[in-house]
DNA sequence: TCTGGGGTCCTAGGACCC
DNA sequence: TCTGGGGTCCTAGGACCC
C-alpha cells in the first residue's frame, strides 16, 4: 500500500520553551545563544524579522538586538531536551510509526489517503501538542522525506495554511520551481553554489537534473536527493533508534585562549570526564581515542595550528582515569609551544557494548575501575556533574567559558522548579 | 574582547597483500 | 629491453544535518 511521510517541526524550537515559562516573550524578539554564548542558533519570527542571521556571532549583533530590546538567552538543553521528549511522546501516542529525527523534528509515517483527511489528522495532532505540550509546530505531508521537508517548510513560511501543508500530486511541479535549490534537505551552500554555475537553481531543476551528472558532481547523495524529489524515497524510515551513535565527541571554546600544556589539560581531562560519562551512561566501552586542538582561525594576524592524533586503546574502556591517561599521553605528543589555542577535544570511537565486550585472559576486573565509576556517576547525577572529578581537570578552570543568560532549569531540577505566586 | 557543539555519510588515495 | 592487477583496509578531508 501506498504511504505518505509526514514530517512535526517544532517552531522556533528554543525560542518557544523559553516562551513556555516566560509568556512575557509572546510577540517580542528573541533568540537563543550556542553553547558558549557565541554564536545565535534560535531565533524567534521576530528576531528573523529584524534580520538576525542563523549562526551569526553574537557580538556582531549585539547592537541591533540591543536597539530592538531582543531578548537574549543562553542554551538551556536540560530543558529543550525534556521538552522534546513531551512532544514526542504524545506524537507516539497518536501515530504508531515515528521516527525521531532530531531534538525538535520527528517523521511519521501513514497510509496514503485523501488530502483532507491527512489536514485533519495534521491539525489534530498540532492542536494536542498545542494544548499538552505548549509548544507550537508544523506538519507537512510529501511522498518522500524530502518532499515532506519542503511541505512543512511551506506550512511554517505560509501562515494562511494554519501550521499544516499537503503537498498536492497535481501541480508539484510548479511548487518545486519557486523553492531555491539550496532550500531543499541535503542541498548545503557548497553544492548550492556548484548547481548555480550549472544553471539549476531550483528544487524543479534538481529534480530533473541529469542522473549520471548529479552522481559525478553531488555524489550518490545528491542522487538520492534528486531521487526523492521524483517520489522515490531513498532514505529509510527508522522507526528503532537502532542504529545506535558510532562515537561520542566533547569539546568546547576557552573563553580566553590558553597557551600552555598544562591548561590545555585542565581542560582536555574536563572533556574526557564529560564524554566518558555519556559513555558508560549508554553502557559502552571506546576501542579508540582521538585528541585535537586548534587554534583561533579567526585570527588572521596570529600562528595557526590544529592537529590531531587517534590512538588506539589497549583494551575498551569507559573509565574516566583511564582515557584521562591516555589523551594527556596524545596531547602531549600534539602540543606546540608558542600559540594561542581556542579549542581542544576528544572524539571516543570503536564503541563496544559493556556486555559484548571480549575478557581479558590476564587483567583484573578491578583494573576497569567499573565500581569507582558507578560511584563517580551517581554522586554526580545528583548533586551536579562537577560534584566529583578527576583532580587533573583542575579547579579554577580560566579556560571555562561562562553562560551567563540561561534561564532555570523548570522542568529537570527540582531547586529550580517554577514558583507560583 | 567576543565567531557552537555533536553527529553522519561519502570519496579518494595510500598501504598492504597475494 | 621487459617490473601486474585486483581486492581490502584505513585515513583524511569534504560536505551535510540540526
Amino acid at each position: 500500500m501506498a504511504q505518505i511521510f509526514a514530517l512535526l517541526d517544532c517552531n522556533n524550537f528554543y525560542v518557544s520553551c523559553e516562551r513556555l515559562f516566560s509568556p512575557r516573550l509572546e510577540g517580542r524578539p528573541v533568540v537563543v545563544l550556542s553553547n558558549n554564548d557565541g554564536c545565535i542558533i534560535a531565533r524567534s519570527n521576530e528576531a528573523k524579522e529584524l534580520g538576525i542571521k542563523m549562526g551569526a556571532p553574537f557580538f556582531q549583533c549585539r547592537e541591533l538586538m540591543e536597539a530592538h530590546q531582543v531578548q537574549v538567552f543562553s542554551s538551556n538543553y536540560p530543558l529543550y531536551g525534556d521538552l522534546s521528549q513531551r512532544v514526542m511522546g504524545i506524537l507516539s501516542q497518536l501515530e504508531p510509526e515515528v521516527d525521531i529525527y532530531s531534538i525538535d523534528e520527528a517523521f511519521f509515517r501513514q497510509a496514503k489517503g485523501k488530502p483532507q483527511a491527512l489536514l485533519d489528522n495534521g491539525r489534530h495532532i498540532r492542536a494536542t501538542v498545542r494544548k499538552q505540550v505548549g509548544i507550537p509546530v508544523s506538519i507537512g505531508f510529501g511522498s518522500t522525506k524530502t518532499l515532506a521537508k519542503i511541505a512543512n517548510r511551506i506550512a511554517k513560511k505560509q501562515p494562511e495554511h494554519g501550521g499544516i501543508f499537503v503537498l498536492p500530486e497535481e501541480n508539484l511541479e510548479a511548487i518545486l520551481a519557486t523553492i531555491e535549490v539550496g532550500e531543499v534537505w541535503g542541498i548545503g551552500p557548497r553544492h548550492s553554489q556548484k548547481l548555480f554555475t550549472y544553471g539549476i537553481r531550483t528544487a524543479l531543476d534538481l529534480k530533473n537534473a541529469n542522473d549520471t551528472w548529479l552522481r559525478k558532481h553531488l555524489t550518490i547523495t545528491g542522487l538520492r536527493t534528486a531521487m526523492e524529489l521524483r517520489g522515490v524515497s531513498c532514505l529509510p524510515f527508522e522507526e528503532v533508534p537502532a542504529p545506535r551513535r558510532k562515537s561520542v565527541t566533547s569539546s568546547r571554546s576557552f573563553g580566553q585562549p590558553v597557551t600552555d600544556l598544562s591548561g590545555l589539560r585542565e581542560a582536555l581531562s574536563a572533556y574526557v570526564s564529560i564524554a566518558a560519562e555519556k559513555l558508560r551512561a549508554e553502557h559502552k566501552k571506546a576501542g579508540c581515542l582521538q585528541v585535537y586542538l586548534t587554534t583561533n582561525r579567526f585570527r588572521d594576524g596570529e600562528p595557526q595550528y590544529a592537529n590531531s592524533l587517534t590512538v588506539n586503546l589497549p583494551n575498551p574502556t569507559a573509565s574516566t582515569l583511564a582515557l584521562i591517561h591516555h589523551a594527556s599521553e596524545a596531547l602531549r605528543q600534539l602540543y606546540r609551544p608558542g600559540f594561542s589555542y581556542r579549542k581542544v577535544g576528544v572524539i571516543l570511537v570503536d564503541l563496544v557494548a559493556s556486555s559484548h565486550e571480549q575478557q581479558h585472559l590476564f587483567r583484573a576486573k578491578h583494573e576497569e575501575q567499573g565500581e569507582l565509576m558507578a560511584a563517580l556517576d551517581k554522586i554526580n547525577r545528583r548533586w551536579g556533574r562537577d560534584t566529583l572529578q578527576s583532580g587533573s581537570a583542575g579547579f579554577k578552570r580560566p579556560w571555562k567559558n561562562k553562560q551567563t543568560r540561561k534561564s532555570p532549569s523548570y522542568t529537570t531540577s527540582w531547586h529550580e522548579l517554577p514558583v507560583v505566586r
